[in-house]
DNA sequence: CGGGATCTTGAGATCGTTCAAAGTTTGTGG
DNA sequence: CCACAAACTTTGAACGATCTCAAGATCCCG
């Protein structure tokens, strides 16, 4: 449940529901937000909590991580600033989380209490509304991954990953070469990928080699052939 | 967005709309149904498209469905008998399909105007709730099974599914050997899984031989160890 | 300028795929 | 009711992609 919201106290715009509700309408919501701050690894859910939690994220990235039996990890979706985290109307009773939501950077985030949110939903159908498409929208998206998970080849799921978050940094196109900064590190990418650590470093190698991609260092990525990633990305999608 | 629903004039009674509204409240949606059959292999939504469909599965099995540029198919979900169809409220505007569905099975479904859904739940918010919360445990089961995707074991993955397709036969335990149909083909099995059908193949085999389970024919599984069956599934879930 | 964490690279093992062929089941028409 | 064809399943052998284990190299922080 991740949708881009707008809380007016918390100075984050957000493109979902503000363009379906008015500000002031938000406003009883937005009153009774409590600002948290989330150190680099801290976690905001456990799985299995039964206490829900609502809130908006404003600065930083956090990974929903489930852990499997073997204690390996699989981050099953990052969420970014101006993503929503919680359960409104979880199947009537208290519904346990289904996954972990743990701070992949410093995050600060504007926390309501669930009673609220859903008090609010209820006087304002058109947020529920939006939260609903958000949802759906969501939904077919996670599909769409895990189709990618279930064939693509390792060097297709890195390409991939590098173009969304290409996408994500804003920096679209444009013929010049742009360089971005992954949010990830390699064991990072490679729990969302399906992978290892060493063949997502040998993916980004074979790429820079292949001069789809350079390495000036650290986490940052200089595209300097978009069009031959894309291609990557796309083959056994 | 998948969820249980009652059609009174279906005959089918669903488990979650059916406990949060009065049947009298479905009438003006149950009213506008109309009944529609499927062949096996017929599609019902083509990804793209931008008619929306809602409908309610009666009888049969259907699969939604992602093809790649390579031509190969990933089941990226099943709709059982009593699920629901449809994106009502998709973004305010006609939101394209994400993914086809096809009839595995023969299939027969209530189908209904997506602007009398809309209106309906405009009018019953519990409905329109029912819905979200559904889309929202809908969407925790998608990235659960994500994660087995990324990690698990061929042998993981299809003992994964026998066990949850003896759950969905509604034969649960019991200490006796119980006997089920499988409602895929091995090549079903294998999209889903995001294997090959001659892995697929030979996992049956092993389980077989090792004395979890047993192949009588057909598509008839007869489940000898549930215990050593389940761990064979959370082997690196 | 260390020192720990992160990243890269190599060599060998493993798991799943590919290609190929034989064996079953299913459904149809005589 | 049987025969036959088509579709589906099983099995085998070789290949290839990714993982595992093991060193180095590099980066980042104090």
């Amino acid at each position: 449940m991740v949708f881009g919201n707008s809380c007016k106290q918390c100075g984050v715009r957000g493109q979902a529901l503000c363009g379906v509700l008015a500000d002031e309408e938000l406003a009883p919501l937005a009153a009774c937000g409590v600002q948290r701050s989330l150190a680099r690894g801290e976690t905001l859910v456990h799985a299995g909590d039964q206490a829900p939690i609502c809130a908006n994220i404003q600065r930083g990235l956090m990974k929903i991580s489930h852990i499997n039996p073997a204690g390996q990890e699989v981050i099953v979706g990052l969420l970014w600033p101006g993503d929503f985290v919680g359960t409104p109307f979880a199947g009537g009773q208290p519904l346990p989380a289904a996954h972990d939501i743990v701070a992949l950077t410093p995050v600060s985030l504007c926390q309501f209490p669930q009673a609220r949110v859903e008090r609010t939903m209820v006087a304002h159908p058109a947020m529920e509304r939006a939260l609903l498409s958000r949802t759906l929208a969501e939904l077919g998206a996670v599909r769409t991954r895990l189709s990618r998970l279930a064939r693509a080849t390792a060097l297709a799921r890195v390409a991939g990953f590098i173009t969304e978050s290409a996408h994500r940094s804003g920096v679209d196109d444009g013929e010049t070469v742009t360089t971005i900064e992954l949010p990830l590190s390699r064991g990072e990418m490679a729990d969302l990928l399906g992978l290892t650590i060493e063949t997502v470093s040998r993916q980004m190698t074979r790429l820079k080699n292949a001069g789809v991609i350079g390495l000036p260092g650290g986490r940052r990525v200089e595209i300097h052939d978009p069009d031959a990633l894309a291609e990557a990305a796309e083959e056994l999608v």
